[in-house]
DNA sequence: ATTATTTTGTGAAGCTTTTCACATAAGCCG
DNA sequence: CGGCTTATGTGAAAAGCTTCACAAAATAAT
């Protein structure tokens, strides 16, 4: 007897999910505008992808959209929305007050999505107990009780590449599943914490490559 | 008569050139560490790829290595450098003077790139004029005569989703090829303008969708 | 009520990227 | 020098991702 279809795990591409990230944006704009449905059609050339692209990422969560009529933009922006895990509060926790650190602070984008950095941390004595827009910065030494304490689901680093290997050390004792790395390193962790790298001249060495070499662009439609 | 081989402008596929950074970035490592040569296999542990994924990309733009021996760190390092461009330098303006745009005129990795930010621009009254960083901050009603005159070659735009647009016309307009774009919102340049889009939160939404679905890893061997 | 129109959802085709596997070349050692 | 080891470079196979194309479903129009 063979089941007839295992619902399991099945990999969803890197790619899909951040087209979600920006199927969700448009949508947050559209809801602005008093848009009540939107086409694939639509919401694929808001965001330069085709329309089937659209159609095939959603579909890969379930059938959200109504024929001859287009995906109603409230109740899809709420389904992505769970699908991404975004439609709760994460607490958050950034590592490293300084350059990068403090921006990040005060970055609107993740507040607005329900990520909410409650916890920061720093070695510098002077910082330590020092209050950055309404939150105290903590010594680093305490890192892996406080995360605890705080209940902690996510950890931003954002200190110099030379010491983050220490510090995420520290954050996997806290029993911390998921990590977002700000510093130019390649980080080792177990196989149950999920990391992902923000290298930020990855982009301009990109735009470098291209004017060098008057690289095509990926033909769109 | 056929030609042998046109050796035109393949396309080489974006992961291949990020890929390239990172070699790049740990060829730089590899150096300090006084490594002469390194294998595909030691290039690869380091950044979490398969030897043969490393020997394919390098294999797109020559033949760097030595059978038996592996590549020279400093040689390869070089020829990285000039496909990405990078062995020279690049004259980059920002645009919007506010959390994220301050943390990146003294983000290190820029500069260690020879990425040099000459100028900074901004609307606010009360900035424009003062020195930040070594830098007069200019204002933006000049934009496009102001970046002409510097020799301008990149522009990274760190303003609010809402006035994106209309500064990048103005870039567009002083003939700017290359665009980094930090605001939440896709810009329409023309088709001879590259544009690569850097959204912090996209990753942190990865980590909340793999979370929440305990999304299985890319195997990795 | 029938026909025309729109637009989804989805197998299948097509294309791209990654991995495999092996011939080939260089170094090393006795 | 000849055999052994190491590790590249690369066609070919495999895997993964995107686009096509069309049946199905819903609305609108007459």
């Amino acid at each position: 007897m063979e089941p007839t279809e295992r619902l399991g795990k099945k990999r969803i591409s890197e790619s899909t999910i951040h087209r979600l990230s920006l199927y969700y944006r448009t949508l947050s704009m559209l809801e602005k505008e008093n848009y009540e449905t939107v086409s694939s059609k639509e919401l694929a050339k808001r965001e330069k992808l085709t329309p089937a692209q659209v159609r095939k990422d959603l579909s890969f969560f379930g059938t959200f959209g109504t024929r001859g009529l287009g995906y109603p933009v409230i109740e899809l922006k709420k389904q992505i929305a769970t699908i991404l895990g975004i439609d709760r509060q994460w607490r958050v926790a950034l590592v490293g007050v300084g350059n990068i650190g403090s921006a990040l602070v005060s970055y609107k984008e993740f507040s607005r999505q329900d990520f909410h950095i409650v916890k920061l941390f720093d070695n510098d004595q002077r910082k330590i107990g020092s209050n950055h827009k309404g939150i105290v910065i903590s010594d680093i030494k305490n890192l892996q009780t406080e995360l605890q304490e705080a209940k902690i689901e996510i950890v931003i680093i954002a200190v110099p590449a030379a010491v983050a290997q220490y510090i995420v050390d520290d954050v996997v004792k806290a029993n911390i599943k998921a990590i977002l790395n700000f510093a130019p390193v390649n980080l080792k962790v177990p196989d149950d914490v999920y990391v992902r790298n923000e290298n930020m001249s990855m982009e301009l060495e990109y735009l470098s490559f291209a004017m060098v070499n008057e690289h095509p662009k990926k033909k769109l439609k």
